[in-house]
DNA sequence: ATTGTCTATACTCAGTTTGAGCATATGTTG
DNA sequence: CAACATATGCTCAAACTGAGTATAGACAAT
């Protein structure tokens, strides 16, 4: 059990933080919309949660609803060749309420920029058929030998829902490290050299949006067992509303009517009072998230068959 | 956007290693199973996990199936008192194959030793009644206000099932947690000042009982939407062999007809020809995995109410 | 005032999945 | 061969899901 003190080495904590406005998910940039907030492991006062909590109210003028640890990276040639010195990034999810105007530093970015082949509520997006999917075909011809071939074409069509399989919301991260591993983003083309290179997608600094990747693929599967939505929610709202932020962070389409009646028999929500005559048609109820059930339950997919109750 | 260099951090690499052998799931430790196995940082090469591969392999002498980041532990009150300097702590948590004999340096002991309220395969263990219970019970009442002992003791009932409430075997690190608030762990006892405290459970040095508490959390919880559990397995299995094993990890008894339809329906395994004999009663048909289900299906556990197929 | 157009909300219904058992098959041991 | 022990097949009701249809409540244009 070797315990010694490492050489110097660099941390960073990186933070992807989230909203959704405007029916449109959003993450908090730096840059003009080229890199995620990222600070020196300083900031970190008692906890590394609490340090960056801060660190993010201070910046945002905004409390930060929900926040989770995403994953640390440390390879070595993680930022390409630029960077000698090893460097460990830790980054973390953060979730915030809408707001109307943030403070200044602040920008706001849709994801969909940086994905446009992930946003699949008006059907598949048109980049893929015209432009991806070519471009993974090419790949997968390109491939040294016939197993390889094959290999690829099964990855590329699993993963982007081609040859009639069925589109997942929730492989976001496969599906970039498989465009960046077949030379479609610009990440890569930058790496190997191309430094003006245009690939799909907007483009961001060393790994940054891997790591939103990483995050967006996080927030689509938690979303589905853990009521995290709520933290991207006023305190009041529709059930149209609620559904339309999960849509846009799944980027799927749900249907209405069975929303509605997860969430009743869920008991998420509970009624507010008081309806909305903003939109058109009937006016909507408005309802808030029922807090107690946090409490109440022990939120947890239990999916074995158990024994005897 | 700063991007300072930090001062000198040390930063280690904990590896949880689990294996189930003899129906038991067991994790490697080193120091008489006082501590998980750790290193320094430099012994990754290109990656953290390569380079953690490569050593649990040089060290165990055993192939490593599957290996995940856990968590990045970081806060500065981590390791109590003692130490000054400031470490982060990269977790990880691997699978490795039921084993015969595994060379020299490495020991196992049973998950329950260090979690005995953790196994329910014969129903509620007698700890959590007789010991537990009553002292959740002395700490809610020593709350200071109503309303924060009343808050106590559903935290205590929801996380150890009590007062009526289901057992959710996922709430692993949870009820940890819970008990060392509740100073019910020696981890609690020893940084408060006891030395030699006596609390629920085998102790470990440092936090590495958290972070073991964190792996198995998440493995009871990844065990049900992944096919890990065949990482755990020899090539060639029995169905209740299977069983058997989900069940050590879960720490609950499943029913068996209702596993084997789950297993077939999924398509998980297929027959690999030949029984066995070493078992009492009917002899039972040897499966393998079916690799290829990883390859054809994106696990993923849809749940959202889609609209229009 | 009537009609059309929205969106909200209620209800239906068949197909599937789950939880819980019963029944039968096929070995070994005495 | 009987007694046991495990394997494996099958059933059945309750709960859950996917996909609609139907009705309600608002506003705007005719």
């Amino acid at each position: 059990m070797p315990k010694s003190a490492s050489r110097s080495v660099v941390v960073d904590l990186i933070a992807v933080l989230a909203a959704v406005t405007g029916g449109e998910p959003r993450v908090m940039t730096v840059e003009h919309g080229s890199a995620l907030p990222s600070g020196p492991f300083e900031l970190a006062h008692r906890s590394l949660q609490q340090g960056l909590r801060d660190w993010v109210e201070q910046r945002t003028h905004h409390p930060l609803g929900y926040l989770e640890q995403l994953y640390t990276f440390a390879d070595k040639d993680r930022a390409g060749a630029e960077s000698a010195a090893r460097t460990i990034s830790i980054s973390y999810l953060g979730l915030a309420r809408e707001q109307a105007a943030t403070a200044g530093a602040a920008e706001w970015h849709g994801w969909y920029e940086y994905f446009p082949w992930e946003d699949h509520r008006d059907g598949p997006p048109p980049v893929i058929a015209t432009t991806l999917a070519p471009a993974l075909v090419d790949w997968a011809e390109a491939a040294p030998s016939v197993a390889e071939r094959s290999h690829r074409r099964q990855r590329a069509a699993l993963s982007f829902g081609l040859d009639g399989a069925a589109w997942n919301e929730e492989l976001t991260l496969q599906r970039y490290e498989l465009l960046f591993e077949a030379g479609i983003v610009a990440e890569r083309l930058r790496r190997e050299g191309h430094a003006e290179a245009a690939g799909a997608g907007r483009a961001m600094i060393a790994d940054h949006r891997r790591i939103l990747a990483t995050a967006i693929a996080r927030l689509r599967a938690k979303i589905k067992y853990r009521p995290v939505v709520f933290e991207l929610m006023p305190p009041t709202f529709t059930l149209l509303q609620l559904q339309r932020c999960v849509e846009a962070i799944a980027g799927r389409t749900l249907h209405k009517q069975n929303f509605r009646r997860l969430m009743e028999q869920q008991e998420l929500v509970e009624e507010a009072g008081g309806a909305t005559t903003e939109t058109l048609g009937r006016p909507a109820k408005l309802f808030r998230f029922r807090h107690a059930v946090v409490e109440e339950r022990a939120f947890a997919g239990t999916k074995l068959p158990l024994a005897r109750s």
